[in-house]
DNA sequence: GCAAAAGTGTTGAACTTACACCCATGT
DNA sequence: ACATGGGTGTAAGTTCAACACTTTTGC
């Protein structure tokens, strides 16, 4: 391109471009939020989402794709973006832009990370977190509500095989209220996307609760087609 | 800080960012959009949102509000963002990360607008644009039904005074489908937002339509409080 | 045998959908 | 008087919310 033509991009200023992780997990009882301790000024030591720069030759979404990888070791999760912030002052650092995404993982994978430099929080005992982070945070929240009503989102976070109480406790979680039992395998069973296995988990009860894992098929094709599942 | 301490910034690769405005307007039949012609290389004269890149010391929705300030000469008005696009070779004109944000204008503020440059185009007649603006058009309209179901959104298109048969006719035009006439009414009356006034809008027919305004302060308590309207 | 969690149905209320005719007015 | 768009009600079907007891089994 000639110089005249690219007077139009020299004139913009360039700045910082980040990507921040939200990174949900459920234990099999309650939603749980990942954090890691800040390692650099300003603000280091302090509890934070992680995140990091994309490079110049990045996809914002791979920049993401590797802040999990590198930080949780975890490929291929679900990974979905939730926005631009974008306030000047956002960070005394610098002048950063930060694209935030949310990730769900499952149950079993819970137990790889745990460190000095990153901790699971329940919802209860989120700390302050640096910058706008809190903020992002509960976008993040109210949207995995949203979407947990018109997707089976949620079912990111279980295990591939898991009960039908594990279930429930998880949508318990999210929605921060017990749902009727009855009605929660009602609409959950009539969703069709359930396979029920000859297995049962007794690990939480003498009786024990019978395995399900998802028709993946059927799983995938309602994910495209959006669906309501109204709670 | 010191220079010790600024090492984590400086590291950081600095990229152009970019805002882009999907304009939604109503012309009191159907959903349009606003659309201008490229004024620089590459791409020259084809049809795009319009845009600018953010300035270092702007937050990026007041750069998404200069953008329609500048161009559409409206302040004050429904901007809402719609998220980040930032694959690495979106635009061959350099790396440029860019915010979606969507506008909705009232009707009567319309006619301002046309020029040579820009034109409103309906959702049948959208050309081709230039980079990945069909795809963040694409992830706009599909933001707007799924709002129009949640929120009063649809309500930022009318001007103050407007009849139930236009509202039907916006929402008709969002869905891409007919509503029935009289469950419309029904539903859209029993939200309590509306206020029926004395006066009747003959310019359609010869009986006339009453028009209506919106209780402002009911309005903004269920947008607060969110809501689920059902079509 | 008892404690603890899993599993199971029904009923009334609320909401959604489908549907067709009269009204008011300008020409 | 007629053409045009505005306005109105009801009944059937579906979905939602509330509710309590029995089952299994390890201790």
């Amino acid at each position: 391109m000639t110089e005249a033509k690219k007077a139009f991009y020299t004139k913009g200023e360039k700045l910082l471009v980040a990507v921040d992780c939200i990174i949900f997990g459920f234990d099999g009882n309650e939603i749980k939020l990942l954090l890691f301790k800040r390692k650099v000024e300003p603000f280091k030591d302090m509890w934070s989402l992680i995140g990091d720069f994309v490079k110049r030759e990045e996809d914002i979404e791979a920049a993401a794709a590797r802040v999990l990888k590198d930080n949780v070791g975890l490929e291929n999760i679900f990974l979905e973006q939730l926005g631009g912030y974008g306030r000047s002052d956002r960070d005394p650092g610098g002048r950063v832009v930060s694209i935030a995404y949310f990730a769900l993982i499952p149950l079993k994978t819970h137990d790889i990370v745990e460190t000095h430099h990153a901790r699971w929080f329940s919802p209860a005992e989120i700390p302050e977190l640096i910058l706008d982070h809190n903020e992002m945070l509960q976008d993040a929240v109210d949207n995995l509500r949203i979407k947990a009503q018109r997707q089976p989102i949620g079912f990111e976070l279980l295990p591939k095989k898991f009960t039908l109480p594990q279930l429930k406790a998880l949508y318990d979680s999210i929605f921060e209220k017990k749902l009727d039992s009855r009605n929660f395998r009602k609409k959950i069973l009539s969703l069709n996307v359930l396979k029920k296995l000859d297995e049962k988990d007794k690990s939480t009860s003498k009786k024990g609760a019978f395995l399900y894992q998802f028709d993946t098929r059927k799983y995938k094709k309602m994910k495209e087609e959006g669906f309501s599942f109204k709670l």
